[in-house]
DNA sequence: TCATTAAATTGTT
DNA sequence: AACAATTTAATGA
């Protein structure tokens, strides 16, 4: 038996297009590459983005299907996985608002190489593959973007690698936050994080309670504050440098 | 706007 | 895993 399992994981349903609907005009503030781009882009994408409400448990995109779209994540918290050659599903990160992801993939129009599955209800947006490549082509302020979206990301998988040979609880979970709080990648989660403890517990691969016991270490560590439903971040360089035993306090006031 | 109730989330054992 | 305490959301006067 692994460890705590995810409600729905393995009936979970793929979201269908046919429930998709055009995007708000107050949702485009979400998306932090329209900015990159002129009116008759800015036109194209307006037009081309779709939004879908997705349930917990659900799936927004599945290995091995054909890439449709280039996703984003406007309000809610996806995380991404993959199953392992023995079922053992791994979790390589989260993605809370402002959140851009499937990039790698679209630019080869492959098929997905892991699953995108809702942790709450959240709303999901994309442009389709054909309109990405539209903009690759002509804007360079979109490729910028793109850019930096795979130079950060590819440094996020590098930090998750240390994160699982970290041994404590309160390393991983520090950590896993540091990441979630990418102020690059993920512009919409602006010091306060909506996340709940069991949510980051399915993410950091722990149980609801051992995520409690961290946090509380790290809020009297003064690094995070806890809150109803979400965590506010005091101190980000702090919980990337976090390890778990104090064996020197180097405060780090200016 | 306020009071009441249900639901969600957290804190503890 | 179960339970109690706390916070938020929903409802109706």
């Amino acid at each position: 038996m692994a460890s705590a399992h995810f409600p729905l994981a393995s009936n979970a349903a793929t979201v269908r297009a046919s429930r998709s609907r055009a995007i708000l005009p107050e949702e485009l503030r979400a998306i932090p590459w329209l900015g990159c781009l002129d009116g008759e882009e800015r036109a194209r994408v307006v037009d081309d983005l779709r939004v879908v409400q997705v349930d917990p448990g659900e799936l927004v995109c599945r290995v091995g299907r054909p890439v449709t779209y280039w996703f984003g994540v406007l309000d809610g918290l996806l995380k991404m996985s993959n199953d392992t050659a023995l079922g053992v599903p791994i979790t390589f990160t989260g993605l809370p608002p402002g959140g851009w992801f499937g990039e790698g993939t679209v630019l080869k129009r492959e098929a997905y190489r892991y699953n995108i599955q809702a942790l709450r209800r959240s709303l999901v947006t994309g442009i389709t593959v054909d309109t990405f490549h539209w903009l690759l082509d002509r804007s360079i302020g979109f490729n910028r973007y793109v850019m930096m979206q795979l130079n950060e990301r590819l440094g996020q998988f590098i930090a998750a690698r240390e994160i699982d040979r970290l041994s404590s609880a309160e390393e991983r979970v520090a950590r896993s936050l540091g990441a979630l709080f990418h102020p690059v990648l993920y512009p919409g989660v602006a010091g306060l994080l909506r996340i709940t403890q069991q949510e980051l517990g399915y993410l950091v691969g722990l149980s609801r309670q051992r995520v409690n016991e961290a946090l509380h270490a790290l809020q009297a560590a003064r690094l995070i504050r806890i809150e109803y439903g979400g965590l506010r971040v005091l101190d980000l360089d702090g919980l990337r440098r976090y390890t778990a035993e104090p064996q020197a306090a180097p405060a780090s006031r200016a």
